[in-house]
Formats: structure tokens, sequence, C-alpha cells
RNA sequence: GGCCCGGUAGUUCAGCUGGUUAGAACGCUAGCCUGUCACGCUAGAGGUCGACGGUUCGAGCCCGUUCCGGGUCGCCA
């Protein structure tokens, strides 16, 4: 093996032009790939930046040959040498015009062959990928998501400090607040039987942060929650989250689409026209069946509760007198992709997700096919057709139920799931808000109201006269930004008057006792002068999954969690020393004789 | 915790109705080759068919259990 002794790197790998011709360069990097030609070697050499071309010739120097003859994908090389022109160019590299006539060479360290290939693309399954994060990040569509990445964060900087914004770390360990997702919990050597939690978010010294008259706080925070994984939710994740003094829900959401505006045309050169669209929660739920709609197609939800209310169909008149609803959505041109077969599948896929199931009318050429058509007089199958805007070759799926919210959601669900697989769905980004979101919500479980964003926030001013005599109306001063469907980002106005937040903790059922134990901290700060204040939280790795279209959330993370929340490479979590427990005063537990 | 899909060479996969010695491509090793860039040609190595148990004369294939991975519902204020 060799060393650096007397080179110095010149220019990075994918850097290099024909404009580079007969300078001598040094470049380092990892070897993609030998061409052993018998006397001719060529090496593609690749760092962060792309891949160069090295050549070598037997009849030149038969050392450095034989240097380059032993090398091996991914060893780690630095080449000294002069640039020249390709005798025959490769059109699909940047560099592909010139190559570097090799002058020294050193192997500056070896490497075992791979378990998968360093390339784009790469098929090998994800666990195999994970247990070597290292390589798989050398691959060059991860090398440019890291990338990209780090510009966002540098934007992301950039525009909150020309805003005003100051950057302020808050603590990893912190109180635990149960309420909401779980806390990951620390337990305390000092304190043996008590425990810091990893923070969900750092709401709330943000919030003492304006008490403490810093004005606009930024921070591109670590969040942690201890619940199971999806394709876009891991463990512990990253939030540009933000509060501002001094204002309004306005100059909130002002900020905010002036950043997503910022972000799009820096990184992608797109433009996103402002303001940005709202809707109410209420509008977007009977629009879209969904908090998070995706507006990039129509297929919009529609009411047929006065159509069929007298109808002899007694699922549709049952769901009505239950105090619910009957509605449906039109899949235009649906009719040879919604086949029977199809048609049953999306029945088995909504009752997969709670609903009792699925009413469908199939326009075909033949007729009308219908589940139900047998209940219906003509009329009202006529009125049905005429409020769906049903015509031929469309498919009508209808949802009753006696909770609205059910046939909303379940019809939001397939709405989505039918434009994916009509694939009608458009590859633009559609950015809006949601606003006036409500503030109480039902917990069936618990059969209590809790609060839908957190008990800070606060609810609309018109809203205060009711707040105890009507709970499912009253609507909070919180936003919602979605992106394609997406909730990107979340946010209210907070409460600062103490007498309101009592009366919202009471409303929640928590005793002044409660509360005061679990936030005194944050009570006691707002006895000594609340700017009035409010902000949001922006998820970083979605919004970058979204900017690049990645699948996963691992694709944008460096070192990402799998589905069971563990990490391939380390094997994180693993068993502790018994020593270490003792100091923390943790006793090991026998799970199986405790059960 | 529920449901769906998957696990065969280093990698991606094929493997018929349960039947001889489990195959291909890429990768790897060696040799040949002066303009390659998915270099080419020749030869070779490489397998606990995720694991355990069962059915069977016989299991990669069927059954059961279990482990691992992916997705999803619950959950995620």
């Amino acid at each position: 093996m060799d060393n650096m002794t007397g080179l110095k790197r010149t220019h990075y790998c994918g850097a290099l032009r024909s404009e580079n011709i007969a300078e001598e360069v040094t470049v380092c990097g990892w070897v993609a790939k030998q061409r052993d030609l018998g006397s001719l070697i060529f090496i593609d050499l690749r760092d962060r930046t792309g891949i160069v071309q090295l050549a070598f010739d037997e009849n030149t120097d038969k050392a450095i040959f034989n240097k380059a003859f032993s090398a091996r994908n991914e060893f780690v090389l630095m080449a000294k040498g002069v640039v020249k022109e390709r005798s025959s160019k490769n059109p699909d590299l940047p560099t592909g015009d010139i190559e570097i006539d090799v002058k020294d060479l050193r192997v500056l360290s070896k490497s075992e062959t791979p378990p998968f290939d360093i390339v784009e693309n790469c098929k090998t399954g994800e666990n195999t990928r994970l247990k070597y994060r290292y390589l798989d990040l050398r691959r060059p569509d991860l090398q440019s998501n890291i990338l990209f990445r780090h510009k966002v964060t540098k934007i992301t900087r950039d525009y909150f400090d020309e805003n005003g914004f100051i950057e302020i770390e808050t603590p990893m360990l912190i109180k635990s607040t149960p309420e909401g997702a779980r806390d990951f919990l620390v337990p305390s050597r000092i304190h043996n039987g008590s425990f810091y939690a990893l923070p969900q978010s750092p709401q709330l010294y943000k919030q003492l942060s304006m008490v403490a008259g810093f004005d606009r706080y930024m921070q591109i925070a670590r969040c942690f929650r201890d619940e199971d994984l999806r394709a876009d939710r891991q463990p512990e994740f990253t939030q540009i989250d933000l509060e501002m003094s001094f204002v309004d829900m306005e100059d909130v959401l002002s900020i905010g689409e002036g950043y997503m505006a910022r972000i799009f045309k820096d990184t992608l050169g797109i433009d996103i026209p402002l303001p940005l669209p709202r809707l109410t929660y209420k509008e977007a739920m009977e629009r879209y069946g969904s908090d998070k709609p995706d507006t990039r197609f129509g297929m919009e939800i529609f009411d047929l509760t006065e159509e069929v209310k007298n109808c002899e169909f007694s699922v549709f008149t049952s769901a009505i007198s239950g105090g619910g609803s009957v509605r449906g959505v039109t899949a235009k041109n649906a009719v040879n992709v919604y086949t029977r077969k199809e048609v049953d599948k999306l029945t088995e896929f909504v009752k997969g997700i709670g609903a009792k199931g699925l009413a469908w009318i199939r326009l075909t050429d033949d007729g009308i096919a219908s589940s139900f058509a047998k209940f219906m007089t003509e009329d009202e199958m006529n009125a049905i057709l005429k409020k769906a805007g049903a015509e031929k070759g469309d498919v009508v799926f209808i949802i009753a139920d006696t909770k609205n919210n059910s046939v909303l959601s379940t019809l939001g669900a397939v709405r989505c799931e039918a434009a994916k697989k009509l694939d009608i769905i458009g590859d633009g980004f559609n950015l809006l808000w949601i606003v006036e979101f409500p503030f109480f919500d039902w917990d069936e479980e618990t059969q209590q109201f809790v609060a839908m964003h957190h008990p800070f926030t606060a609810p609309l001013d018109e809203c205060l006269d009711y707040l105890e005599t009507d709970k499912g109306a009253v609507r909070a001063k919180a936003y919602d930004l979605v992106l394609n469907g997406i909730e990107l980002s979340s946010g209210s106005i907070r409460i600062t008057d103490s007498d309101l937040q009592g009366r919202i903790f009471k409303l929640l059922g928590l005793s002044e006792e409660e509360a005061h134990q679990k936030f005194g901290y944050l009570l006691d700060a707002f006895k000594f002068g609340p700017p009035p204040h409010g902000g949001m939280g922006i998820g970083l790795d979605r919004l970058i999954m979204q900017l690049l279209k990645a699948e996963s959330l691992r694709d944008v993370i460096a070192f990402p969690k799998v589905q069971n929340a563990s990490e391939p490479m380390t094997e994180c979590p693993s068993p502790v020393d018994g020593i270490q427990l003792t100091e923390l005063g943790i006793q090991l537990l026998d799970i199986k004789e405790a059960e």
C-alpha cells in the first residue's frame, strides 16, 4: 500500500473537462471499474462529483501499469497525470472527452469485493444495502440525494436568517409529557427511577424562547417518536422548526409559503405561485375526504343523502337515519379498469379500512350495472347519476355509514386508490394550506375530547363563546401545509392568556394539578409577559423526499432505521451490560415470567 | 397487535405436477487480448434452497411453527 507523500489533490474527478487538456492534475477516488485490454488498462475513478477515466499503457511505464493491473473495484487510488483528449469519446459521461495519462499512481487502500455493485439503480434488497450503508451511500444516486439534502438545509438557514430568524438549539434530554405519540425514554443514572424523554418536537422550548424575547426562532431539529414505521415515517426525523412573536396566522403562513417558494425555485427551478390556495378543514374533508388532500386530480366527493333518503335500500336509509350520510365519487372512463373483479377488490380494500361495504354503479356500453339497482326507482337512479355527473364509461363508488367522518375518509381513500389505479395523478407539485382545524377531536377509545393539534393551540376568536357548550364546533388557529397529499407541515398560533389556557386544560379533562405537574414551567413562564406568538414545523425528510420524488424516506436519510425500528449496520437497539443497568437503577425483568 | 407480499450462489432472479448431480445473468478468480467505457474471448470457483419440525419411498416445491425483510391497518397530540 502507498501513501500520499508528495501528492496533493488538484481536482475532483467529475470536474475535469477538455479545457484541462495538457494540465498536470492529481485526483483521488475509488475504482468504479477496471477494464484490462492486455497492454492497455482503463480505470474509472469515482468520487462524489463523478467519474474520470485513467489510462495506462504497458509500454509507457511497466511499474505503474502493474499497479493498475492489480487494482480492483473500490480500491482507493491517487493518480497524478496529464489530461489528454480521448481518441474515442464517451458522450454519456461529463468527463467523456478526456482522460488522465497517469504518471504516478498510489494505492491508498484496498477493498474486498463489495457485497453489491456500487452503481446507480442498485437492485439489491434494502437490508443488505443498509447493513453496508457506507457502501450504499457511495452509490451515485444516494450521493446526489444527500448532497441535495445539504443544499436544502443551506437554503433553509439562509432564508430564515434573511427573515430575521435565529437558530437556537434546544435540549435532547427533556421532560416526558406522554401526550400524543409515545416518548423514547432515557433512564437517569443520577436520579435512579427517573427518566428523560427525547423530544417529539421542540414545541415548548421554542415557545419559551419567545417568552425570552428572541422574537424569531428556527432550528433544524431532530425529533423522536416511538411509533411504528412507514415508508414516510421514521422514529427519528428532522423538522424545520420555527416560531415567531407578535404575529397572527397570516404572518406565519406568509413566511411558510415564502420558504416553500424559495426551496422549489432554488433546488428545482420551479416557480410556486403565491399565495398558496387554502381550504378549510371542513371543505377538505367534504370534497376530498382527507385533511391532507391530493389536489393533483379531481374526483371530488358528492353528497347523495338527499337523493336516496326515501329509497328502498336499507343500507342507505339506515345510515341516514342513524345520523350519517351517503356519498360517492365518480371515476371517469374507468369501466374497463374497474371490472367486476376489480370492483370486488376495491370492496375488500374499503372493508380493510373499516367500511362495511362499497356500493357501485358501472355505466357500461350495455347499460347500467349496479350493486343496488334493484332497490332503486328509475327516478332515484337518475338523480344519483345526475349528482354524480356520471356518463357512459364511468364508475360510481358509494359509501354509506352512520358516521359522516367514516363516509368521508373512506371515500378519500377510495379516491386516492382509484386515481392511482387509473393513473390520472399528474406529476406536478400541488401545495395548499388546510386551515380552521377543529380544536377538539373525539377519542373513541377513552370516550373523551382530546386536542387535535396540541393543548397550547389558540381557538379561533369567534369560537371562544362556545368553548364549553359546543366543543365539536370549536375551530383552532391551526394550519397544515399539504404537498401532493402528504402533510408537510403543521403549526398554530399559541395561547398566551393563562385564563384561556386554564379553560382549555379543564375542557381536556386536565385538572389544575395535572396541568401544573406536566406543563408548570410553561404556565409559570406565561406569568412573565409572554408575547403573542405562533409557528410551525416543517418535515424536512418528507420535503426532500417529495422534491426528489423518492419512494422512501430511507433514500433521503443517510443512516435510517428499517421497518422494525432497528439499524442493520450497527444492530441497534441492542442489549446492554448488567453493570450499565445497575447504575441506572434498572432491574432486569424476565418478561416471560411477568406474563 | 392484525392483514398482504417476499426469503434459492456475493447480487438479481428462474426452478414445471413432489422425482437423477438445483440453473441463468451479473459479479468474483485465472489466462488471452493496444482504445475500452455494460470491453471481448476462454476456463474455473462459488449453494445449510432463511431456520426448525412434520407429511412422503423421495421436499427448494406440500403442511405447521418460527426468524428476517418490505408494504399496510391500528398507532403517529
